[in-house]
DNA sequence: AGGTCGTGATACAGTGTTGTATCATTCTTG
DNA sequence: CAAGAATGATACAACACTGTATCACGACCT
């Protein structure tokens, strides 16, 4: 966000920006600024106020969701219980971030900053996966990478679930549990 | 394509156009014809003699990747098979287009006409997975939408592996049955 | 109530992309 | 080899988006 600005932003409008940016981004990563403040209900000039440019408001998006992301990780990251469980708590902390969590896998391509934040998250779910194959939850065959690109879309799908309406936010978890570790069989 | 061109395009150009186009635009849709022309490595002037605008372009491509679709799911689709061998084929037909198909995926979003092409596609899907529950390789208590969604999440997971070059195409398929039946657990 | 400050609206120039037209060059085909 | 056709290069106008500046309005605070 633009640092030395004169004008100081208003709550109200800050967060109807990050919440109208975030949905049109996520459908289309080339909307227009003036899109994004009409949606947002503003003017395009107060969105050029806040952000010196179209990059600025991005990577402010990007490090907003990222935040967003770690205080939601943080919350669940507690030594002291079994991997599994922080596995599922996980899921029902995350999930629910979804729209925000999409917006960085499609920027992470993008942007350098938000790549290796990405990547900096990834990292913790990398130490996850390695307590999951400690206490035999998880195969020591399976390659890491994919182990974690199926938590990654789980997490996606799970959210879309509930978006769609189709699965409650619990039954996502679960399922998304059960995907992972015991697959779809009967 | 534009349809009264008077100039008959050469198939090396048009596969040069396609390969280039679908390249970029995975990256990102916002790639210019410039860049695209460049890559292709071809003059920007051809690809408008071919292709009306840009979303006259985009619409081919997307034609042409449903073609291609259609044509690896039709050698699978033996109605004799057992339902996981014809699941077991798809992954290993399909995973190679991942490319194609992550454009499909990309542009459904966009494009009604490409949509709807989409849509079909799932609905072999669906029949695939019907039968899949039929013979009991996957529980009834699974939504199908889970379901398909897992198994498009897979196919461009499976691809991914290959060409980020950490699994062999057999090893992809083989570990996305894996995952989708029996999960990762030991 | 009045002053301050964030906001909306508008105008403007700069820029990159798009789509068309034209001509020279290269490739294909008979 | 020669004719025809596809292509490359270039110039051009139209267009949308961007970023800046300016002024009037309205919300918030004391």
């Amino acid at each position: 966000m633009k640092t030395s600005g004169k004008h100081v932003i208003r709550p109200a409008t800050l967060e109807a920006i990050v919440d109208a940016a975030v949905r049109l981004l996520n459908v289309n990563i080339g909307a227009s600024l003036s899109e994004i403040a009409i949606h947002a209900g503003i003017g395009r000039a107060t969105l050029h106020r806040h952000f010196r440019d179209r990059n600025d408001l991005i990577r402010f998006i990007g490090t907003r969701c990222i935040e967003e992301m770690n205080a939601a990780v943080l919350a669940v990251d507690a030594p002291d219980k079994p991997a599994i469980e922080r596995l599922r708590s996980m899921f029902v902390e995350v999930a629910p971030l979804g729209d925000r969590y999409n917006f960085l896998r499609l920027e992470r391509r993008r942007d350098e900053g938000v790549r290796q934040a990405y990547n900096t998250q990834l990292g913790w779910v990398d130490a996850l996966v390695e307590d999951l194959r400690a206490q035999g939850e998880i195969s020591r065959e399976v390659p890491v990478r994919w182990v974690t690109a199926q938590i990654d879309q789980l997490v996606w799908t799970a959210w879309q679930a509930v978006a769609e309406d189709y699965l409650s936010a619990a039954e996502a978890s679960e399922l998304a549990m059960r995907t992972l570790l015991n697959g779809l069989k009967d």
